[in-house]
DNA sequence: TGAGTTACAATG
DNA sequence: ATTGTAACTCAC
């Protein structure tokens, strides 16, 4: 019997199996699943890991290396949570590595750091090249570097094989750190030391100051700022950076005080993030629809784990979320409120504000990470957050008693993760989650997803209707305007029908607001030679460039390597480059030529990335410091803005267009959605779609505010050609340096699929887009059947990768698989 | 001949 | 992912 016990260890590596290391003695009993710990990991590398489970069975196969420290005293990842991903793991078929890697804060995850040290013993004697000899002067002056400060010095890109060199001439040695990234936010107060309470005492020392006038000085402006020489202040503290302020003292004169023991000085840990709101007042009473449909959702939640609130937009959907959230924090229970996006956190996170006070938390990947530790640890430890209010990633905090989980603008594919794994969807997860705590789920749209609706016409899920807008809103007037009749008429100006530019004219002249919505960024301007009508290419990626004005350069939007302009066409050397396309900077540009007074702003990936300037444009348009606001999807989500009476829809085909699926569905939600910011109180917005086809279907629904037609259409569209909901897709990408390999693997991998799967396979096919920053991508489509058994398609779909991957010349291919791929 | 590149196996 | 090593390539 071995009375060794140990543990399986996630480790932040794409790796599909956990890690068995031996527990040292001493801490058999305090080490628990969901601890970090620290191990050595290969050669020299350490990592910190999260311990999965524990047990008695000494592994046979190797020797077992032994767990270097504890990191927590209680877990920092809950039972529950460990459940979850390792659902996410097995359902998107990642590793738990891969999953730990995107659920904890990165300031949770110890980072390794290699430092180079220098040799004090070394003797000159072997040849040492230029660059070494750089490395070595540097080290001998600083004795110690990291990796990343010699890749600087030595302006290379990757400096280990001069390090390399010089290890081998013993002249440096390295050594493994970890370093804890996150350290929490301290400020340092001062009181007054306890025996300097009495009256006596205090004279003394005031006496014994008279010389040291600027000590004096700031003992007394300390008095001040504690209201007074009374005892009843004495034990209050006051800033040592404020007193520094106020006083004008410097640190040392405080210090100096600090060492004659008239101050103690205390470090507190301060929270980064904004706590001031107290109060619990804002509560709205809801008029008797809203009633009406609260009550709905809470019938429906007795018999159903989830429920649609399909209400269009503002009907007072938040209002409802927020009575529905109320009901549970009096119940003792967490409530997570999913959100798409930053953009709609800020008006959100101010209303329900003003009802929770500071039991509001916030959680997004635009704040820094250090707020997003006191986020986790707040809840951890049962604090003071009982909503939080996030993005995607928030549904991995370490909630320990979920009453409800509201997925707000439930259709927007934002909830879906891209890249890197897991590839999961936020809002399937959370449904799982839901279920792991035995909370209820509240989705609320505008558009609902065709997915999600279906389940509330199969009975999966409840659905509650909320057509009516708040407040005597009217819901606007949509028309379409046949762009290529009014450009045979020649009456266009550039993009804008006559239509258009009358209406928006006139909501100008109304000093009322308008939104232009241009269609993705994709649809950008690029350049074209005029005579042979090359188009430049990334050199790493199959994507043409696109020009962006403002820095007068070529932008790859895949890789981000940007491009000075060539003057002369490559193929044909004719100076003669023009701008294609229109993007929203080009609309920018021409409705000031039509409209010179107005004031415009333009909203992009371009001009809002960080959360302030994406902030401060919405703010400046709600304060109608801004006419008109031209935009791409991003301003169709969720944010109400009171003064706008034109919304015009710049190029609708674009997106109806898309070779996707869903491209009709997401046009109409984008349609739908950007319609909705029109309108105003007691008067009709109007929304204008500019398009070529009047007529499509889609565009008749948009107009006619028909979701159960358009949902009707596209269900018949799905069955027919085999798509979600009636079957589940995964796709798999094949991914190599080398185009030949990439093909060759490709191929191989789809025979054998076939040979499993059938006709459920689809491609291999190289995607519109066949290479990206080198990498030549082949992709492969598997369609499910509903009722197949996804964890035995898993399985076997696992383990053809494995095959492909081992197979001799395969073994630097990635395949990678994106399940429910949106 | 040896530095530089590429392929591959192992990681507990 | 990362690291160490074995096999291989290419210019002198």
């Amino acid at each position: 019997m071995d009375s060794t016990f140990y543990a399986d260890i996630i480790l932040p590596v794409p790796l599909p199996r956990l890690f068995t290391y031996q527990i040292p003695e001493e801490w058999t009993s305090a080490i628990v699943p969901g601890m970090r710990v620290v191990v050595p990991f290969g050669n020299k590398k350490y990592y910190s890991g999260v311990v999965y489970s524990l047990h008695d069975q000494k592994p046979e196969a190797y020797e077992t290396k032994e767990i270097i420290s504890i990191l927590d005293k209680q877990p920092v990842v809950n039972e529950v949570q460990l459940n979850f991903w390792r659902w996410i793991a097995d359902y998107y078929m990642c590793t738990l590595g891969e999953v730990y890697k995107a659920a904890l804060p990165s300031g949770l995850k110890l980072e390794s750091q290699t430092k180079v040290h220098y040799n004090a013993d070394w003797l000159s004697g072997a040849k040492l090249n230029a660059k070494e000899t750089i490395v070595l002067d540097y080290l001998a002056e600083k004795k110690t570097a990291s990796i990343q400060d010699l890749n600087n010095i030595t302006e290379m890109k990757n400096s280990l094989p001069v390090i390399k060199s010089l290890l081998d001439k013993q002249a440096v040695f390295v050594s493994e750190r970890l370093k804890d990234s996150y350290k929490p936010k301290t400020k340092k107060v001062l009181q007054l030391a306890p025996e300097y309470s009495h009256e006596q005492k205090l004279q003394n020392a005031f006496t014994e100051l008279s010389r040291a006038k600027k000590q004096l000085n700031a003992l007394m402006v300390f008095f001040t700022m504690i209201g007074g020489a009374h005892k009843n202040n004495y034990a209050k503290t006051i800033d040592k950076n404020e007193l520094k302020k106020k006083s004008g003292a410097s640190t040392t004169v405080l210090n100096e005080l600090i060492s004659k023991g008239l101050f103690i000085e205390i470090e507190t840990t301060i929270s980064r993030l904004d706590t001031d709101a107290t109060s619990t007042k804002g509560m709205h009473n809801l008029n008797p629809i809203q009633q009406k449909a609260r009550q709905q959702i809470q019938q429906q939640f007795a018999l159903k784990d989830a429920v649609l609130l399909h209400g269009v937009t503002s009907s007072g959907k938040t209002e409802i979320y927020i009575q529905l959230i109320q009901e549970q924090i009096k119940q003792g229970k967490q409530v997570l409120y999913l959100l798409p996006e930053i953009a709609l956190t800020t008006q959100i996170t101010s209303r329900l504000k003003l009802v929770f006070g500071n039991q509001i938390g916030i959680y997004h990947s635009k704040y820094s990470d250090a707020e997003r530790v006191e986020v986790w640890n707040d809840i951890l430890n049962k604090e003071n957050y009982k909503v939080v209010i996030g993005v995607r990633s928030s549904i991995f905090l370490p909630f320990d008693n979920l009453g409800l989980i509201i997925i707000d603008e439930e259709h927007e594919n934002t909830y879906k993760q891209f890249d890197p794994a897991p590839r999961y969807h936020a809002r399937d997860a959370a449904l799982v989650l839901a279920h792991m705590h035995k909370a209820k789920v509240l989705l609320g749209t505008a558009t609902p997803s065709i997915e999600t609706y279906r389940n509330t016409q199969v009975g999966k899920y409840g659905l509650v209707e909320l057509f009516e807008r708040f407040e005597g809103i009217k819901m606007p007037r949509i028309q379409t305007v046949n762009v290529r009749e009014e450009k045979r008429k020649k009456k266009m100006s550039s993009d804008f029908s006559p239509l258009l530019v009358e209406e928006v004219g006139r909501a100008l002249e109304n000093g009322e607001q308008a939104i232009l919505f241009q269609n993705r960024r994709g649809f950008s301007p690029y350049l074209e030679c005029a005579q042979c009508s090359w188009v430049p290419k990334c050199k790493y990626c199959d994507v043409s460039l696109t020009y962006h004005k403002h820095i007068n350069q070529l932008v790859c939007h895949y890789c981000g390597h940007s491009n000075y302009l060539p003057r002369t066409c490559s193929a044909c050397e004719s100076p003669a480059l023009h701008t294609k396309g229109f993007g929203t900077e080009k609309i920018e540009e021409d409705i000031r030529i039509i409209f010179p007074e107005a004031k415009v702003v333009r909203m992009d990936l371009d001009t809002s990335r960080t959360r302030k300037s994406h902030e401060n444009i919405i703010r400046s348009f709600e304060r109608s410091e801004v006419d008109i606001l031209i935009g791409t999807q991003m301003i169709s989500k969720g944010l109400d803005f009171d003064k706008v009476s034109v919304v015009g829809i710049l190029n609708a085909d674009s997106m109806l267009n898309y070779p996707d699926f869903r491209a009709f569905e997401r046009s109409f939600q984008m349609m739908a959605q950007v319609g909705g910011r029109a309108g105003r109180k007691n008067k009709q917005g109007t929304v204008i779609i500019q398009t070529a086809n009047p007529d499509n279907p889609v565009i008749l629904d948009v107009v006619n505010n028909n979701f159960k037609n358009h949902y009707q259409n596209e269900l018949a569209e799905r069955e027919t050609y085999k798509y979600p909901p009636f079957y589940r897709l995964i796709y798999l990408t094949i991914k190599h340096k080398n185009a030949n390999i990439a093909n060759q693997a490709a191929d191989y991998f789809g025979q054998y699929l076939r040979g499993i799967f059938n006709e459920r396979v689809v491609g291999p096919q190289a995607p519109p887009i066949s290479k990206i920053q080198n990498w030549h991508i082949r992709k492969v489509m598997l369609k499910l059947e509903s009722g197949v058994s996804l964890p035995k398609i898993k399985t076997m779909l696992r383990s053809a990768i494995d095959t492909v991957v081992s197979h001799p010349g395969f073994k630097a291919v990635v395949i990678q698989a994106d399940v429910d791929p949106m």
